[in-house]
DNA sequence: CGAAACGCTGGTCAACTTGCCCAGGAGGAG
DNA sequence: CTCCTCCTGGGCAAGTTGACCAGCGTTTCG
C-alpha cells in the first residue's frame, strides 16, 4: 500500500467506470502496472469487492436505528450465534456486532417509517434469548460511511 | 425496482466484473434492457456507486469501536456541524450520526490496536464542544454490513 | 374504442478495452 | 557482481461497449 496504490484507489473511487487502460493513462504508468496493483490489492484483501453500492433510503427505507440487545447468559454457549442467525434472516438488519459489556449485541436496522420501525424491532426482539433492548434512532448523517480518508492516510505513510 | 432489477443487482453483487453483455446473457434479456435498468437504478439513487469496497482491517486497522458523544448545548447553534467538521478531518472516523437523546452523536472509529484506539479517541475528544463520551469496542462481526437482502425483499414485493 | 407512450427485443456498426504474451531496463538485496 | 522484483512499452486476437434502428406487445389515457 504505497502512494501509487492510494492514488489508484482514489481514482477508482471517484470514477469507477474508467477501466484499467484509462486509469493507467491518468496515473502516467503502464497498463500492466495498474493491473498488477489492482490484483495485489484484491489479493491482500484491501479491496474486498467492486459491487454496486445500494442506498437503503432509495429502497424505501429512510429510517435508520441502532439497537443494543442484551443476550441471555447461557452456560451451553452458542447464544450469540443463534441470535446472529435470527438477525441475519431479517432483511432490515443491515449489520450486527458483539460489543464490550455484558454480552451485548449492537444492531443496525432500517425501516420504511417510524411506524414501520416498530414492526422491525418487534421482529428483531422475537427471540427468547434476547433479554432486554434499547433503541436509538439516527436523525441525520454527519459523516457518511467512508474509508477513503483512512486509505489515504495509510498510503501516504505514517 | 421489480424482480428483474433484483436479479440484476444480485448478479452484479455476486460477480461485479461480468459487464453488461454477460449479464444480459445470464438473465436472458436483451443487452439494451440491462443497460436501461442499470441507468434507471443509478438515476433513482438505488445504486449510488460502483467504487471499490475497502477493508479497514486489511489497511491495518482491525479494531472497531463505537463512541457516543454528548455535545455541549449551545443557543448559538451550529455545535453539531462544527463537531462534525472536526470528526470528518480524522481519517479513523468512518461514520458519524446524530441520534435521539440529549443532542448526542454516534461515531464509528477504527484503530490499529487497542492501544492505538486510545490515541484515536483522544483525537476525537480534542474538541471543547464535546462534554462527555462513552466507548464500546466491537468484538466480533455477527452480521457483516449488507443491503442485498433488503434489496431482494423490496424487489420481490411486499 | 383508438392512439400514444412505454419497455423490450434483436440486430448492426465502429471504436475501444481486455487479457495475455514478450523482451528489456531500473533498482534493491544478498 | 548477480539475482530478483518491479515497471515499461509494445503487439495481438477476442471480446465488449455505446450508439443506433425498426418492430412489437402492453399499458395508459383521452
Amino acid at each position: 500500500m504505497d502512494e501509487l496504490d492510494g492514488r489508484l484507489i482514489d481514482l477508482f473511487s471517484a470514477d469507477p467506470r474508467i477501466g484499467v487502460l484509462e486509469a493507467s493513462r491518468r496515473l502516467g504508468v503502464a497498463r500492466g502496472t495498474v493491473q498488477a496493483r489492482l490484483d495485489k490489492l484484491a489479493a491482500t484483501g484491501v479491496v474486498t469487492g467492486w459491487g454496486p453500492d445500494l442506498s437503503p433510503a432509495a429502497l424505501g427505507h429512510p429510517v435508520t436505528a441502532f439497537l443494543t440487545l442484551e443476550i441471555r447468559q447461557e452456560t451451553s454457549g452458542g447464544g450469540h450465534d443463534a441470535v446472529a442467525q435470527h438477525l441475519a434472516a431479517i432483511p432490515e438488519v443491515l449489520e450486527a456486532h458483539t460489543i464490550t459489556g455484558a454480552g451485548d449485541l449492537w444492531v443496525r436496522v432500517v425501516a420504511r417509517s417510524n411506524a414501520d420501525l416498530q414492526r422491525v424491532i418487534d421482529h428483531v426482539l422475537d427471540d427468547a434469548r434476547i433479554v432486554r433492548s434499547s433503541t436509538v434512532i439516527a436523525l441525520a448523517t454527519q459523516v457518511p460511511y467512508r474509508v477513503l480518508p483512512l486509505a489515504r492516510a495509510v498510503a501516504d505513510g505514517p
